[in-house]
DNA sequence: TGTTTTTCTTAAACTTGTTTATTTTTTTCG
DNA sequence: CGAAAAAAATAAACAAGTTTAAGAAAAACA
C-alpha cells in the first residue's frame, strides 16, 4: 500500500511524531524503492553524482580497491542504516556492492539538500571533516607510511615545516624512530 | 574595533555576501575570543560538552592516546581551518592542544545549533557517519589487527556471523590470511 | 546428491614497523 | 652566549602483517 512505508516510518521514529500528508508526498517523491542482487555493483570509483541508500532489507558495503587491487571495506550498512559517499556529487573513489540481496530507498544529493534546505556553515564543516576523515582512513589503510608521508609533503609542505617530526609520525601512525628511517631513505635516495 | 572580525569575514566568504546586523550581532553573542598558549591542553579525554574551534592565528591538534599511552594524531587545524569533536556534547575520547601560541574564536554545540536550527535527519545521518568513522579511524590507528577483531566481534556479532571471513579482514585493513591466524590463535586460546 | 566453485587454513620466507637504548643535533631560555 | 632541555638519528633485536602457494572445508547449485 504505501509507497514508502519503510523510510516514512523511519522518518516519524527520528522526529517523534507522524508526518504530514505533505511531508509524506515529498518523501515519496523525492526517493526511489531499489533491489539488488548479491554481489550487483550499485556504484563504483569515478562514478560522479553518486545516491545515498536507505536500507530496508540486505546488507551493503562501500570500499575501494587500491592500486595492486586490493579491496579494503570502509563501511557496512545494514536494516535501517544509511550508506553513501557524502563526498557526491563530486566524483566518487568508493564502490559500493551489496554483500546480500538488498532493498533500498535511494535518493539523490539534490534531492537532500531540497529536504534539509539549509546547508549553513556548519553543515559544510561536518560534511567536509567527513570527507576529510574518509580519505585519511583509505590513505592509511592502503599505504604504506612511506606513501603516506610522500603525500603529505606533497600537498602540505607547509605543515611538514611547522611541525615537529614527532607530531607528523603520530599523525602518520608510525613511531617517531621509523619515520627517521623513511626519511633517511629518502635522503639517500635523492642524490 | 570588529569583535569578531575574522570570523564574520569567514561566514561572508563562505555566504558570499555582507551580513545583516542581526547576523553580525548573533555571531558576536554565539562566539568567545580565546588565547592559549604553547602547549596548552584546550580539552581533554572524558570531558563534555567540549566547543568548537576557529583557528584565527596559530596551529592546534586533536589526538587520542592510547591505552600505553602513546599519541596519535587526528586532526591539525591552521589558520581559518575549524577543529572540534562532532561527538559533543557526548564525552569526548580525544585531547586537544596548542601546538603554538594560538588565538581561535570557540563556540559551543548549543551555540551551534541554534545557529543552525535545522537539524533535520540528514545532518544527523552526517554527523553520526563521521563519529562512527572517527572511532573507526582511531582503532585502526591504535590497536592491533587482533585488537580490533575482538572488538568488532564484541559489538557486532551478528555481523560476524553475516560475512565472510574476507570481508571482515578486508575491513580491519589485512589479509584474509593474517585474520585466519588470528583466529586460530584465539581458538587455541579458548581451550 | 554429487560436482563445481568459493572460502578458509596452514606454512615458510619476506617486509613493514616497534622497542629500547645511546649518541648527535637543534632549540630554548636564563 | 652557554647550559640545559627537547628533538632527531642510528643500531639491533623483535613483533606484526604480507605474499605465494597448496590443500581442506564449506557453500552453491544443477
Amino acid at each position: 500500500m504505501e509507497k514508502c512505508g519503510t523510510i516514512i516510518s523511519y522518518y516519524e521514529h527520528i522526529y517523534n511524531r507522524k508526518l504530514t500528508d505533505w511531508e509524506r508526498k515529498l518523501i515519496e517523491d523525492s526517493f526511489q524503492k531499489e533491489v539488488f542482487k548479491k554481489k550487483e555493483i550499485i556504484f563504483r570509483s569515478g562514478d560522479s553524482n553518486t545516491r545515498h541508500y536507505f536500507v530496508e532489507k540486505g546488507l551493503l558495503r562501500m570500499y575501494v580497491i587500491d592500486t595492486s587491487g586490493k579491496e579494503f571495506n570502509i563501511l557496512f550498512a545494514r536494516e535501517n542504516q544509511w550508506i553513501g559517499d557524502l563526498s557526491t556529487p563530486a566524483t566518487t573513489a568508493f564502490f559500493l556492492d551489496a554483500i546480500e540481496k538488498s532493498v533500498v530507498y535511494s535518493i539523490s544529493d539534490e534531492n537532500i539538500n531540497l529536504l534539509t534546505n539549509n546547508f549553513s556553515t556548519f553543515v559544510r564543516y561536518i560534511k567536509k571533516s567527513y570527507i576529510f576523515l574518509q580519505r585519511r582512513l583509505v590513505s592509511i589503510l592502503t599505504n604504506t607510511a612511506e606513501e603516506n608521508y610522500e603525500e603529505l609533503a606533497r600537498i602540505h609542505p607547509e605543515l611538514i615545516q611547522r611541525l615537529p617530526q614527532y607530531h607528523i609520525s603520530s599523525y602518520l601512525g608510525v613511531t617517531p624512530v621509523f619515520l627517521s628511517k623513511i626519511l633517511s631513505k629518502r635522503a639517500r635516495k635523492k642524490d
